[in-house]
DNA sequence: TTTAATCTTGACTAATAGTCACGAGCTATG
DNA sequence: CATAGCTCGTGACTATTAGTCAAGATTAAA
C-alpha cells in the first residue's frame, strides 16, 4: 500500500468518524444542539480539521441526509422486481420506506430541516446538485413504473401526469411524517405528548398513512382497487418476506447505523 | 384616557412594531437572517426592550405564524355558509387557503420552520398551547363538515375516520408547499430555479394540488365525484365571487400586510 | 421639589460559525 | 543519518449571536 493511499484512507476514516458522530449528535440534540465545537471536542480533533472536510455544518447534515436517503432507496428498490401488479409494487415500496423511517427516525427530521429555505441555502452547490440528482433518479424509477402500468392498462391517466402523482405521493409521505413528530427525537427535552395532533392520531398512524395512499390511488382508478385487493395483507406479507430483516430489527428495538457512501 | 391605559397602548404599539418589522425581516432574510440585534437596531430600541415583549426569537416567529394562520382561517371560513354540497364547500375553502398562501408566502415557510423539532422546542409553552388550540379549532370545524356530509349521505366512511381524512388533506397541502419552494423568498440569495423539482412542476402547481385533493376525495367516494361535477369551474367561480378581493390583490401583485391579533 | 416606582438601556457573558498563520512532524533527497 | 521542504492539523482569533441584568433615565405621586 502506497503512502498516499494510506493518508487517503486515514482522511476517509476521519470523515466517517465526523459523519457518524454528527449523526448521533443530531439524533440526540437536534439541529440547534448540533455544533461544530461540540463535534470537534467529541471526536478529539481541532475545529479547523472538521472544516477541512466540510465547508459548513449544513453540509455535514446534508451529506448524512443524502446517504440515509440512498440507503432508504435501496430498500424501496427491493419492491421493483417482485412478481406483482404495478400498484402492489408501489405499495410494497412505500411500506418499505415506512419501515425504514421507523428504523432511522433521523431521516425525516433532517428532511424537514433541509426544507427550511435559509438553512438549505447554506448548503454547498455540489451537495445541492447531488441531492437533486438523487431525487431525479427516484422520480425516473417511479416514472418507469407508471409507464409499465399504462402499458398494462391497469392505470389510465385522465388529465394527470406522472410528475403530479409522484409529487402527491411524496407530499402525503412528507406531510404525514412532518405532522407526526413523535418517535425518535430531534431534541430530548419537551416532547409533544400533550399536543392535539398526537391526540387525534391515537390508533395507528402507520395504517392511516397506508390507507391515505391507497385512497388516493383508488381515486386515480389504478387497478386493482383496494376494494378488489387486500393491500394491508400484502404489506403484512411484505414485512415478513421482502423486509424480514428490517422487521426483525424493529422487533428487537434496533436502529439503523449510519454508513457513509464513499468508503 | 387614564395614564395606565396610555402606557398600555404604547406597549402594544411597540409590540406591533416589533412584529411588523420581524415579519418583514423574515420575508427578506429568512429564519437564519432574522436576529434580535438587527431587529432592535431597525426599530431603534435596545435589545433588552425586545426581550420585555418576547422571551426568544422563536416566540416572535410563532406569534406571527399564529396571527397569519388566524387570518387564513377567517378566509377559509368564508366557504362554510355557501349554499353548496359539503365537498364543494371543502374544495372552495382549500382554494381560499391556496390563494391566501400566494398573498402571504411567509406563512408556509414559517410553518416549515416550526416543524423543525429543536426550533419548536424553544417556543414558550403558552404559545405552543395557543398554536395547538387553533389547530384543534380548525379540526372541529372540519369534523362538523364531515358530520354533515355523513348525515346527508354524500359521504360514507369505510374504515376511515374524520381525523385520518383531516390529516391527509393537511399533509397534501403541507407536502406540496414544502416541495415547491418557489414564490416569495425565505432568503434572497440562491434561489432554486435550477432544481429538479422545479423542472417537473412546470405547468401549474396550483391546479396539480387541486387535482390531487380531488383525486383523494374521489377515492373516498365523496359525492359528487369529480367526474360528476366540475370542481375547477367551481374554484374559478369562487375566485371571482367569494374571494374577489383576494383575486384583485393577486392581480395587482400585492401581498398581505401583517396584522397582529391583540390590538 | 422630593421620593418612589417603573421602564429602558446597552454593556456583559457565554456560545457560536468560520478563518488562517503557524509550526509539528512527515517526506524526499544527498 | 541529516536537513531542507512540504503537508496538514491546530487552536487562537474575529465577528456575530442569544439572552441577562445592574444601573441609570424617566415618569408618577406626594
Amino acid at each position: 500500500m502506497s503512502i498516499a493511499s494510506r493518508k487517503e484512507r486515514e482522511f476517509k476514516d476521519r470523515e466517517q468518524l465526523i459523519l457518524k458522530t454528527s449523526f448521533k449528535m443530531l439524533l440526540d440534540e437536534g439541529y440547534i444542539g448540533f455544533t461544530i465545537d461540540k463535534l470537534a471536542k467529541k471526536i478529539d480533533y481541532a475545529k479547523g480539521t472538521v472544516y477541512k472536510h466540510f465547508s459548513c455544518k449544513e453540509d455535514i447534515l446534508m451529506k448524512i441526509l443524502l446517504d440515509s436517503s440512498e440507503q432508504r432507496m435501496s430498500i424501496i428498490d427491493r419492491a421493483v422486481d417482485l412478481d406483482l401488479p404495478e400498484r402492489s409494487r408501489l405499495i410494497v415500496s412505500f411500506s418499505g420506506a415506512r419501515i425504514y423511517n421507523k428504523l432511522n427516525p433521523n431521516l425525516h427530521k433532517m428532511l424537514l430541516i433541509a426544507r427550511v429555505e435559509s438553512i438549505w441555502n447554506k448548503v454547498s452547490r455540489e451537495i445541492k446538485l447531488t441531492h437533486d440528482e438523487m431525487l431525479q433518479r427516484s422520480y425516473l424509477r417511479f416514472d418507469q413504473l407508471i409507464a409499465t402500468a399504462l402499458a398494462s392498462g391497469s392505470l389510465v391517466l385522465n388529465g394527470h401526469c406522472s410528475a403530479d402523482i409522484f409529487l402527491t405521493l411524496l407530499s402525503i409521505n412528507i406531510g404525514y411524517s412532518s405532522l407526526l413528530r413523535g418517535g425518535g427525537s430531534d431534541n430530548l427535552q419537551g416532547k409533544f405528548h400533550d399536543s392535539f395532533i398526537d391526540s387525534i392520531v391515537i390508533s395507528d398512524a402507520d395504517r392511516a398513512l397506508s390507507m391515505s395512499l391507497n385512497t388516493y390511488l383508488d381515486g386515480l382508478n389504478w387497478r386493482p382497487l383496494s376494494s378488489e385487493y387486500d393491500y394491508f395483507a400484502l404489506e403484512e406479507e411484505a414485512a415478513k418476506t421482502v423486509y424480514s430483516d428490517l422487521t426483525a430489527m424493529l422487533a428487537k428495538g434496533e436502529f439503523f447505523e449510519y454508513v457513509s457512501n464513499n468508503l
